[in-house]
DNA sequence: GATGAATGAGTATTCATTCAT
DNA sequence: GATGAATGAATACTCATTCAT
């Protein structure tokens, strides 16, 4: 994604006004307000409110940061860290990662954080495979129920620190979740 | 929670609304248009659009059927269970159910939604040590964790049967998971 | 003005309300609640808001006491303690009272407002020849002016007292100024 | 103030919908229909309507014209004379002049008006002083019981005038009164 | 006498967007 | 690139009133 600076600082403020009001405060008046601009000066810079949204998710999915070199398990738990390093440095994110829920009736995007999920998924596939060939992960269990099995607390966790205001020590407890699933999903023996 | 008859049919509508068309979709105007009545008429029985959301959160919660006098893993997985089965009986439930986000700026709704959680929480909490009382679950796991484990996966599983409109088995994948999950989570003799 | 029960419990509820929350709040939502009948069940009594506004007035025109009986400044004097004695007894009416503006709207009202203001200037002018011709009054003032001398230092005097919410001893300042009026009005010599 | 046209125009517009049509049709909706812009035209002027009321009175405080400069009797008469010049060349003030009651349910509105009637007391006060000292006026009779005896007369003949639309010349009568407050006032030597 | 349900017109205010300058 | 002014459609909600029961 190449936006312009305006457009960056555009995008910055509306995942802060998200972060601090809710979605339902994204509105052009407020982004205007935030920036300093009048609300006709953002259709320099996007042609709409979707516009702003659709390259608002695309940055945060360009945001989660994980060493895609390495192999298997090391990989999976590369990237579940960089989820969690990203939310903490910019807690803001929480509110509109898990939130499909929020794009529902905008088929657009929709589609596009289900591309974006399918594109992970199948790079993480890869890494399953790769866990289970290495001996890391059980093989008796289908790469759909290991995604599930994995991702499934790693997002729940982030969901409950989110609601939660940030209650706990985030990366600690995933860092012991991780270790939990590994030795859960280790081959038996 | 007693609703009268107008009550049931303005909920219903509500649900039918987030379901279609999302969250942002329901409107009074939208609902009385529902509904065949006006705008104003709404208002006999709901003295606002917040009353109504918190009605249609209580049933909603409501709705989960499960066997509350099972103990363990056997009532755990009634839990799930019984949620997977609402989903497929009423799918447009699925877009309530994990909302959280949704209402983040409804404080009195998320204090709602918090609660309702905690209080299944503490419900499942006993379960949870009855399961590892009766050696269904390792010990060496924190209570907290195993919530995660567990309930994470199912709630991703039901996202992404929503998210593809039902595309798979839902029930099918869900008993799979939870026999897989049974069989990971049991203590190593 | 014969008014049934009920018709004086509403408008004693409407007084109230008015003196409450002022004129804006007089709905017949708020009147209902008031009195604990159904906004429907006010149509059995009056056939209108207006209806029940005009009874008001009414009321509060009959509810001045006087000794019509007596002469000269005596009368006067006595009108004026009446007026004084009633909006102590009923502060309430003190919103109602000198309040031809919110009626402006009504012609019916204004209508009303203006042929009870003349009555009582009609009676009242009688008491201001007689005092003139007993030598209480002077002589080389239209009456006109004297009603004005009189009745505007009166009614501004609980205007005050009604905005400044009885801050000050309305009876004894009314009294005061009453003296004061006799005495500057007094024929020189 | 300092008030761009287009909020001129508003303000202007308002005074004529309280003038002619009394303050419970000062709508968004009349307002703007009135000028012929959209409703929410407006709200790129004024950023609600208590702000265009609270503009409104500003603007009719500042809008009665009398010489600072003059003292004692003079300049009281000039005040008295002010307003009624004023309401004169604009009816529609008259309405809004007197009308505390009006506004009695806004807080604010009830604040200012309080406020600018003991600016204005505090102003003439001093007059009143003047004229004690000068002899113009009685120095037996306490300076609030004064502003009474003076102002009481000229809001009443005020609000006649307005009452009987303009039925009578309310310069001539109006300059008779101060005449004949100026003769009853005046110490008896 | 009173209720419950409804209506149609109205309330202030907000929204994303457009356009001439 | 940006502004000021405007728009049309929408928002939740309130009002006086009606009517069948």
């Amino acid at each position: 994604m190449d936006l312009t600076e305006r457009q960056k600082e555009i995008t910055e403020a509306a995942l802060n006004l998200i972060a601090e009001q809710g979605i339902q405060n994204l509105t052009i008046r407020n982004l205007s307000k935030a920036i300093g601009v009048t609300e006709a000066a953002i259709y320099r810079h996007f042609s709409s409110k979707q516009e702003i949204i659709h390259a608002l998710l695309l940055l945060c999915e360009e945001a989660v940061e994980w060493d895609e070199n390495l192999r298997g398990w090391a990989a999976l738990r590369s990237f579940a860290l960089g989820r969690i390093s990203l939310i903490l440095q910019r807690p803001e994110l929480s509110r509109v990662f898990f939130s499909e829920e929020i794009f529902q009736n905008d088929e657009e995007c929709r589609a596009m954080l289900q591309e974006m999920t399918l594109q992970h998924k199948g790079c993480l596939k890869d890494r399953f495979l790769e866990a289970q060939e290495d001996g890391e992960l059980r093989r008796d269990i289908p790469l759909d129920t290991l995604f599930c099995l994995v991702f499934g607390p790693v997002r729940l966790l982030i969901k409950q620190w989110g609601l939660r205001n940030g209650a706990f020590d985030l990366k600690q407890r995933g860092m012991e979740l991780l270790d939990t699933l590994k030795m859960i999903l280790h081959p038996a023996e």
